[in-house]
DNA sequence: AGCCGTATCAGCCAAAAGGGTGAGAGACGG
DNA sequence: CCGTCTCTCACCCTTTTGGCTGATACGGCT
């Protein structure tokens, strides 16, 4: 039985130490590095060959974890990317599957199922935990509830609380343009307001 | 020199199993219990006497940290508490200060960081993260920016999206005070618009 | 007693947002 | 080649929101 070897890329020490512990408790498991941002993560990939790299999503500055899978991903590295995060939103689990992600685990998934999640990606088997499968097979089942690319970046800028005005000059389309998308938004999230759509889309997706 | 005991309270296994780690580093601490939710770290300290309590304030479902914290206080236990947790939003540290907190630390703090703060707690030391503290600060530097305890309330149904007359509905008074409220609160966020209102306010104030 | 902060309400007016309909231009796949 | 999606824009009309001014009432502090 070969060992499985592991990167661990979190910004918080307390989780890397927390996750080098537990996966010490396995023998077919080791975590040969560390990495506390994208950037670094980076670097220990050209230097250290990793089956497995497990890593966090939001990690504070620079690079964010989205990013990171895709540039491991565009540098041909072979290792299965496993996510390992806190929040569980619709918009992340779908950018980071689409960017690389083997799998996509919470941080309070029970130590068994984070063993079982790693020994999957190396033989590449996709995991995830049950509340993020449910929440990618909500969005499968409801086409109609996906928003365009356009739509969801009107609604990333109106989360920062732009006007209709605003969002016009930001997009560089008119302000009829944009009533139009917002209606759309607002049909697909189930809202009448932009009011609620920001407050559904700031809880729904994570927009922070 | 006599050894500190600390009780762990957090829902993430991870986080806890890399807080242990990192205490057990230090000669003169030891975790003598954890727990995953409020409710059991009550049952804990009911049993085992432990000089600091490390908190994380949010944990899933069941009651919150504040609550914890608040409960903890009541029932007399002379324990001091650290939070410690990921997000540094204004309420949360207000809040949990004024449940009767020792420190507030975030998950990315140094390692030194963390053990100082709690060998300050047991002395009855407050020590907080920098930026924590120039959150604070600036608090206490602009009171004209406190919200009133009814701005607040509204505030945050205001989050859930509502329009003035269902706030009005929900609050036992009348549109036209609804907008009163609403103007002063806009007024003291910097804002002109309910949405930038709700964009700050969710962003600032952790209201998830 | 007088002042201030808080909470309550009213009316007026202008600006913004929402709802409905219709429609043209590209892109993409069957 | 046709249908469907997506993105774009316009017009009309209603509702909502925001800005302003002013007013009453209660509690606490000086």
């Amino acid at each position: 039985m070969s060992v499985i070897t592991v990167l661990l890329v979190d910004d918080h020490l307390v989780v890397r130490s927390g996750l080098r512990a537990l996966l010490g408790t396995q023998p077919d498991m080791a975590v040969v590095a560390e990495a506390a941002s994208g950037e670094e993560a980076l670097q220990r990939l050209e230097h250290d060959a990793v089956a497995v790299v497990v890593m966090d999503l939001a990690m504070g500055a620079g690079m964010d974890g989205i990013e990171a899978i895709r540039l491991i991903r565009e540098r041909n590295h072979s290792q299965a990317i496993l996510v390992f995060t806190t929040y569980d939103s619709d918009a992340d689990i779908v950018r980071a599957v689409d960017a690389g992600a083997m799998g996509y685990l919470l941080k309070d998934a029970a130590p068994d199922e984070i063993f079982a999640a790693i020994r999957g990606a190396v033989q590449g088997k996709s995991v995830m935990s049950a509340p993020v499968a449910s929440r990618l097979f909500q969005q499968l089942r409801n086409p109609d509830e996906i928003l365009t690319p356009r739509e969801a970046e009107l609604l990333s800028l109106l989360t920062q609380g732009l006007s209709n005005r605003e969002l016009g000059k930001r997009l560089f389309i008119s302000e009829a343009t944009v009533k139009t998308h917002l209606a759309h938004i607002y049909a697909k999230l189930g809202v009448d307001t932009r009011a609620a759509a920001i407050a559904t889309a700031i809880r729904r997706e994570g927009m922070r």
